[in-house]
DNA sequence: CTCGATCATATGGTATACCATGATACCATC
DNA sequence: GATGGTATCATGGTATACCATATGATCGAG
């Protein structure tokens, strides 16, 4: 790997190939994330056709990537919404613990200045979006957070499982956010996330991490049982 | 949830609907998978239509699911079969790692005489099957071997990731397998993180199950450098 | 001989048509 | 009145047709 070839590299047309299935990809995954489709909701092929005004082949194609993705079953008489109880949502809180707490260690070692300078930034970020109460934004930010973080540390396969599972508990993230308590005490264990990597202390940053995940499911369970 | 309810619930029809999308989905994976498709190979529909004798509706949406399954790139002309260098490979064993050590952990806790039974049993399978020296047999055993442990502990998700992480790292895996030493290794590495679980000591069958995976970790970088 | 332009073909993107199956509602018969 | 059968319709599965584009080859001009 020597200097020409990164150069070649970074020459790469980075065009999204912007294709109807992409686009519809990305709406449906929206509208299933935001809740405008609820839960258990059936997935009539030739309604979405209307809706988005696409062909079946598309709708097709893109319900085939919600479902590998886990954010569509396919029940016996057609697609519908994945919905998501605490046992599942309990392992995906785990699973992030690990991956997480594992990135942030990483980042810990491996972070210079220009890295901290981006978390730094970002984290001012969240303090002004969190005093003005905005859970989306909120729940942005605190993605844009971690996403420095997996990249810093080269787990970027990690990072792409992560923001899956992620999509997945949404209901459960906006929920949780939108928490007063949360609102206050995200940011301040965010912060702690930080300082621990700002001093390139991964045992701290990773400890930190996991009481940030844990307070976070410890508050979903709470929320998800008030639900039933 | 008492008796009757469980066992209506056994009723139940478990009839996979035999689709076409299903039985392409499993031949295009397993030949990719197995390497009949090598890395890089390009993947033009209309010729897997002829090869597979299904229409391009059927094998457009499998690519969609193997295309969010990561064993297949969309590269600007079409489909590609991915391939992985060590960077990912890396990554990869560090995230198996990571959920592997957590279930092994977990099932450790909750382990029963049941389900020690069967982990006996298809260690047993797996001593016969490595004598005889046959790597895709030990593949399977080994995966049913952590399939169980997934199971007790109640990390189906973990395990839906760990699965296809595998599928990613097959070759890899055929190779750390099918070498001398690890035949003799492997096994008996297996048989520590049983032993743990069987007297449900959950730190040190975590401690076993990082070591094993570290070990095909050490073996496959190894046999992917020698490759280039 | 080389460079360029144009045409042909291969390939993926999109839409639509057809078919098999399963659900539901209505009707007839016991 | 209840039960069973039948017909209709909704829905997903499959195949195919059409279009836009990119790539490569061939032919002509300089």
């Amino acid at each position: 790997m020597n200097k020409t070839v990164s150069d070649i590299a970074s020459l790469k047309i980075v065009s999204p190939p912007v294709t109807l299935r992409e686009i519809a990809l990305e709406r449906m995954r929206d509208a299933i994330i935001s809740g405008l489709f609820a839960p258990g909701q059936r997935l009539v092929e030739r309604t979405l056709c209307d809706q988005l005004g696409v062909s079946r082949s598309v709708i097709r194609e893109v319900i085939r990537h919600l479902q590998a993705e886990g954010l569509v079953d396919i029940a016996k008489q057609g697609p519908v919404v994945a919905s998501m109880d605490w046992h599942g949502a309990r392992q995906i809180y785990d699973i992030r613990a690990a991956l997480e707490s594992s990135a942030v260690a990483d980042c810990a070692r491996a972070a210079d200045i220009e890295t901290k300078d981006k978390l730094r930034l970002v984290l001012d970020e969240l303090d002004q979006n969190s005093r003005r109460n905005e859970p989306p934004t909120v729940l942005d930010v605190t993605t844009r957070f971690y996403e420095i973080i997996f990249a810093a540390a080269g787990h970027d396969i990690a990072w792409e499982i992560v923001s899956r599972l992620n999509s997945r508990i949404s209901r459960l993230r906006v929920m949780t956010l939108s928490t007063t308590n949360r609102s206050v005490s995200g940011p301040a264990q965010l912060r702690e996330i930080f300082a621990a990597i700002e001093r390139n202390d991964p045992d701290a940053a990773a400890k930190a991490c996991r009481e940030h995940i844990a307070a976070a499911a410890r508050l979903a369970e709470s929320l998800l049982q008030k639900e039933d």
